[in-house]
DNA sequence: AGGTGTGAACGTATTCACAGCG
DNA sequence: CGCTGTGAATACGTTCACACCT
């Protein structure tokens, strides 16, 4: 039916609609991915929440105690752990701050990535401002847009760029991330030359399901649907 | 351990971590709440596909063409609509434009939902300007800040308010669906004071896991996580 | 005693495969 | 004959419960 699938975009499945016959090549291979992707997903919050608690003073948590924090419940966290190795020490729980550097480790956290934006409208501007990134290890590198009123123009010591130099500036500033901001009708054709430039990885907020090959991830960023999806839970007359 | 958790907020999880106690009571009781979050969250989905094809002039569609432009199994959306009853026509396929008026009544998109939205930052803004949500069936009717520097001003015909007569306003407006978009640090006080206000549907932007009653529903949108869980899967080099 | 790490049990979601309808 | 709708089979993810460590 189609040549090419979402991969690892799972924002709707469980897990991967992936076909057998294309199976992804995520860096290294071999016995690798037989983690869930669904276990990769939780990462972040973990490590969000055991700094969090580290920068409280809080030393060592217990899964139990975490479990609270988040919201999920102690056995999933000590099995999530368990497909990367053993980090606790029996009656006593977790170091916080070992623990969270752990994970930033098996996620690559511990380095900073740097990422292009394609869009700069309304979206790509707040995108752009928002600080919340470069803490979290990734860097706006490089800022394309398709409007000739705003290429040229300089936000945060960036130049924004034309779009029609997307894949080559990528390619040679060696980009393995991108953010798609742009319209709806020219995402996929923006993924497309994202991947042609070496992006691997693509964070969508654009409303459409891209279609890549299985060696790129893409994460949907949808809050259109997230909010359709809750009005079948409300009572309309509450 | 934890006397809230966090309702539907499945962003992680595959199933809500619901104690069976803590009973869900969205709208409607009884034999409903036997349909799978994860099938209520594809229909959006579903419904923006099908309102594409049907813009494109394409008035019928089969499970296995509409699961290729979606890039799930065919499978899966057939299985997804018999939660709900039949659609289509055996050897024909699915009406489009049928179909996503069936949808998009079995969500509650068959009218427009009024939204507070709080906090007026960079984000705020975006999410104010966006015209995404309009057609969506989404009209944001208010929106509150703390900074005194943004209270009062105009945008879009709407007025900012005071922070500090949320719950009222809310109350006073009848507004179900909330969008949080201020500091992590104060995004459980303002879920709080939403649904004091009555508001049973929260979209948060802050990379906080709220805590919130089995009756409200919650969706995260979360793109440090998202490009943070990405990582895993980028080979660095190459 | 307290809490991890993990086989085994369980529950949920996806896919298969086909009867049956138009 | 093509395609839906759905029982049955399978795959996957979560939770239980406890051996084992400190």
């Amino acid at each position: 039916m189609q040549a090419m699938r979402q991969t690892r975009a799972i924002t709707l499945a469980t897990a991967a609609p992936e076909p057998a016959a294309y199976y992804p090549s995520n860096g290294a291979v071999g016995a690798e991915e037989a983690i869930p992707d669904i276990v990769i997903r939780r990462l972040p919050v973990y490590v969000r929440t055991l700094r969090g608690l580290r920068e409280r003073g809080i030393r060592s948590v217990s899964s139990d105690a975490l479990a609270g924090h988040i919201g999920v419940t102690a056995a999933q966290i000590r099995r999530d752990l368990s497909y990367f190795g053993k980090f606790g020490k029996q009656g006593k729980g977790y170091d916080t701050e070992f623990l969270a550097a752990a994970i930033a480790r098996i996620l690559q956290l511990d380095r900073q990535w740097r990422v292009a934006l394609a869009g700069f409208g309304n979206l790509g501007r707040a995108i752009t401002h928002y600080r919340g990134f470069a803490p979290s290890s990734f860097t706006i590198a490089t800022v394309f847009d398709r409007n000739p009123d705003h290429i040229g123009q300089e936000i945060n010591g960036l130049r924004i760029l034309s779009d029609a130099c997307l894949t080559e500036v990528i390619a040679a500033e060696d980009i393995r991330i991108g953010i798609i901001a742009v319209p709806a009708a020219f995402a996929q054709e923006t993924a497309d030359r994202m991947i042609a430039g070496g992006v691997r990885a693509i964070l969508n907020y654009a409303p459409v399901v891209l279609k890549v090959p299985a060696m790129v991830t893409v994460r949907e960023i949808d809050p259109v649907s997230a909010l359709q999806s809750m009005t079948y839970y409300v009572n309309a007359a509450g």
